[in-house]
Parts: C-alpha cells; sequence; structure tokens
DNA sequence: TCTGGGGTCCTAGGACCC
DNA sequence: TCTGGGGTCCTAGGACCC
C-alpha cells in the first residue's frame, strides 16, 4: 500500500456490447447480447439493457433468450474491432504513465507514480481521471469507461468497480478500510463460488468479518497461498506491483461441439487443426514449449487433461498433433466428447530446430499414422458462412452487418457507426454481390490517421 | 439446447536425486 | 533390516479471472 492514491485502474463498461452499439446505429439503447450464438454458446457481455432483463456475462445464451424481449440483438463477437478499440484506449493509458499493465482487452492498471510528474493528490488524480475518461470517449466514438484510483492494485480494482458504468471513484489513503470492510468478501479478487461458499460456512459475509478471522484458520480453509492472501486483502495489504510486460506461460486452443462427438477419425482431424493453430501461434511469437496437453470434456461435463513433457521444446504443429492424437487415444472418447482442446506450456523463448525443422518433423513415431497437413470438413466458402454481428458490404447497398440468417436467406442491416439507423434487407444467402466486409472506421474521415 | 475460450496460479502425490 | 529430509520435475485437477 502507498502513501499516495498512485494506481488506476480502467474497465471498460459493457465493452464488446459498447462496441456493436457504437458501430451499429440501430442498436444504440436497446439490448444487445455478444457471445456464442449456437446451442451451447455463453454470454461474454451483455449490455446494461440487456442486464436490465437478466441477462450476464458468462450466462448460457439460452438462457439469456428467455430472458430478453423479442428484437434483443444476439451477436457473434467481432474481436478484430474489439482489439482496435482496445489498442486506443491502451495507447491513451501509454501517455500517462510507461507503466501500463494491460489484464484484458477491456482492463488495464496505471501506475501513475511513474509518469511524468502527475500531481498525485485526491484533487490530482480525479482531475487526470476526468481528462482520461472524455479522452477515451472522444477517441472510441463514445465507449465509456470506469476508473478507481487508490493506493494499490487491490483498491484501485475496488473502486472502479464502485460505481460502474461511467465511474470514477478515488479513495483517498487512509481511507482503504472504510471502503473495503462493508463490502462482500466476494468483491475481492480471487474469492469464487467455491471460496465464498466455504468462508460463508464459518459465518464470514463481509471483508469486515473476514478480517476477524486469524491465519490459520484462512490457511485451514484455503490454503497456504490462497489463505495468506485473504488474510493480507482483508487488511488492505497489498505489495504487488503494476508489471507492463508479462511472458505467456502457455498456447491453448480448444472447441466446444454443437453435438457431441465420438469418431475418433474426426476428433483426430481436429486435434489436427488445433495443433496447426497453435504451432502458428507459437512460431508467430517465437516461442517453443516442452509439455502438450489434450483437454477433454465429457458428455457428463466432467473434464480430464492428459499430458506429456518432451525432453526439447518444440512449435511444431505435427509433433503436437501426434503426441495429443495418442493421448487423446490412451483417454478415449467413452460417452462421447463435447470439447477438446490442445496445449502447449513450459514455453522458452526460442523457437527449436531451424537446421533440422524440415527433416526431423515430418517422421511419425513408429506404430503412428503421419498427421495430415490439411484441415478437414467440407465447409461452406469461407464467404458464406453468415453470423449474426459480422460486417459485410454489399455492391450496391453499401457496407452493413448481418443480423440474422436461415433457410437459404440473410437479413442484413445497411448501417455504420456516422449514419443514422439504416434499413434492413433480406438477401439470397448466395448473393453474389454480399461480401465478408471489414470492421468499419468510427471516426470520422478528418480524425482517420 | 444448462454450462465458451483464453489464460494464470496453486496443490498434491509420486519419481528421482543427493 | 532401519528408514532422513530436502529439492526438483512431472502429472492431474481445481479455483479463479475476464
Amino acid at each position: 500500500m502507498r502513501r499516495e492514491a498512485s494506481v488506476l485502474h480502467l474497465d471498460l463498461d459493457a465493452f464488446f456490447a459498447a462496441v456493436e452499439q457504437r458501430d451499429k446505429p440501430s442498436l444504440r439503447g436497446r439490448p444487445v447480447v455478444v457471445g456464442g450464438t449456437g446451442g451451447r454458446g455463453v454470454v461474454a457481455t451483455a449490455s446494461y439493457e440487456a442486464r436490465a432483463y437478466g441477462a450476464r456475462s458468462a450466462m448460457s445464451t439460452a438462457e439469456a433468450r428467455r430472458r430478453c424481449p423479442p428484437g434483443t440483438a444476439f451477436l457473434g463477437g467481432r474481436f478484430g474491432a474489439y482489439r482496435r478499440t482496445s489498442d486506443v484506449v491502451m495507447q491513451l493509458l501509454r501517455e500517462l504513465s510507461p507503466l501500463v499493465e494491460p489484464v484484458s482487452i477491456d482492463e488495464a492498471y496505471v501506475d501513475l507514480a511513474a509518469g511524468p510528474g502527475h500531481d498525485l493528490t485526491v484533487d490530482g488524480v480525479t482531475a487526470l481521471a476526468r481528462r482520461l475518461k472524455a479522452g477515451i470517449a472522444a477517441a472510441t466514438g463514445g465507449v465509456t469507461g470506469s476508473v478507481g484510483i487508490g493506493s494499490s492494485k487491490l483498491m484501485a480494482k475496488i473502486a472502479s468497480d464502485l460505481d460502474k458504468p461511467d465511474g470514477l471513484v478515488v479513495v483517498p489513503p487512509g481511507s482503504e478500510l472504510d471502503v473495503l470492510h462493508p463490502l462482500p468478501v466476494t468483491r475481492l479478487g480471487g474469492v469464487g463460488p467455491a471460496t465464498a461458499e466455504r468462508l460463508h460456512t464459518v459465518g464470514v459475509r463481509t471483508v469486515a468479518d473476514l478480517a476477524r478471522k486469524p491465519l490459520h484458520d484462512l490457511v485451514a480453509l484455503a490454503g497456504r497461498a490462497h489463505g495468506t492472501g485473504l488474510y493480507q486483502l482483508a487488511r488492505a495489504e497489498d505489495d504487488r506491483p503494476v508489471v507492463a510486460e508479462r511472458e505467456a506461460k502457455s498456447v491453448s486452443q480448444e472447441s466446444t461441439f454443437e453435438r457431441d462427438l465420438t469418431d475418433v477419425a474426426e476428433l483426430n482431424r481436429l486435434i489436427d487443426a488445433m495443433a496447426g493453430r497453435v504451432g502458428g501461434r507459437l512460431r508467430a511469437s517465437s516461442l517453443s514449449g516442452r509439455t502438450v496437453t489434450l483437454k477433454l470434456r465429457r458428455y457428463d461435463f466432467t473434464t480430464i487433461t492428459r499430458s506429456q513433457t518432451l525432453p526439447q521444446p518444440t512449435d511444431d504443429a505435427r509433433q503436437v498433433a501426434s503426441i495429443a492424437r495418442r493421448l487423446l487415444a490412451e483417454a478415449g472418447t467413452g460417452g462421447g466428447l463435447r470439447l477438446l482442446g490442445v496445449g502447449v506450456s513450459g514455453l522458452s523463448q526460442y523457437a527449436q530446430g531451424d537446421l533440422f525443422a524440415a527433416d526431423d518433423e515430418a517422421v511419425p513415431e513408429p506404430g503412428e499414422t503421419a498427421v495430415a497437413e490439411a484441415p478437414a470438413e467440407p465447409e461452406p466458402p469461407a464467404d458464406r458462412r453468415w453470423w449474426p454481428g459480422q460486417d459485410v458490404v454489399h455492391d450496391e447497398l453499401g457496407p452493413g452487418w448481418v443480423w440474422g440468417r436461415g433457410l437459404g436467406r440473410v437479413t442484413v442491416r445497411f448501417e455504420g457507426p456516422l449514419t443514422p439507423p439504416g434499413p434492413v434487407r433480406t438477401l439470397a444467402a448466395d448473393d453474389p454481390a454480399l461480401h465478408p466486409g471489414d470492421p468499419p472506421d468510427w471516426r470520422p474521415a478528418t480524425m482517420a490517421p
């Protein structure tokens, strides 16, 4: 804990939904749910309008559909658009301080004490936060964020959560416990459903309750590391530094199927495709890893992992795939699988064996089938897989986005971030004039780079 | 039509080594 | 014919976060 409120936490409000509402004027002020739109999808983000009906992050999309009224937009994610907007925000944060720690695409800490001569009084950081919020809204086309500032990461994060959306809370140094103690323990990072349940059984509901528990009780309840962490957080003791660069520890790819799968040949093709993407991502970051992990979720949601550690790190898709295939054969597919994942961990910074890669990798181990290079599945052509929310462009009607599809039709609304709400047209799904589009630019032409 | 996808960190047991 | 203790690596699972 510092003497000054110099740690800032920014949390963009309902971020994915906010970007959708910015880019799709007809959705402004209306319920929007972003996430998996298939039968087994879950909600990533619900707009505040959708939250009013009970839609929540991590809820199944089916449940959100039951709760929300007709006309609610259910959209798949446009991660390229979110990434571009996020990059603009992170750049604004780096103007405040070189020490910016992105937590996720929509969240970051900033160490204001590492910045250029900020006034770190409560009034000073309050004014800074006002300028930041205005700057974010201007640069992103109206996306808002909630800012918390305090004497530690803990207090900054708690503060940003106190007044959402579009909030600004500064916790003055010295008042940490006044803010913290009345809150439910579940507001502390690291207290999820399991820990909360155990704490409830010993009468702990608020942070103040937690602060009354002796250390050894908490260690017995939650384990050494977690228990001591809880003990400290309840006292607002938090010295975690803001860290700008963090190295990746693992790279993985997983997928939940629309229907449970049992066919080993089909699962092996999926392993090949996932290993291909994992290998590609490893090479793109000049990483390789020694431990290959296969993750399986069975029809009944039980989840298992099987792993093997190699003597040397690899970034080769075929080697990853061949290990994962064998792990699958050993684990079995009994009853059907709803999810399969492939990952590599134990990463090191250099790519392996440039000199030998070409010979080694193609050779399957004895008794194994060579892993095919090409991915599987006959799929519709890339430009015919319309999904809700997708950016499209029509040769005559211009840019728009997919509202829905079915029965050989696709419904498109033709509008963009800088237009008024636009008209809807239903087109043939194979209309040759309709193409996938790029995320639209939300900045007026004079502002675009 | 219950329950995504990408991660991090921790724990615990067994193998193995000195 | 008794039976240490610490450390590291590996595997598997679980809690948690956004």
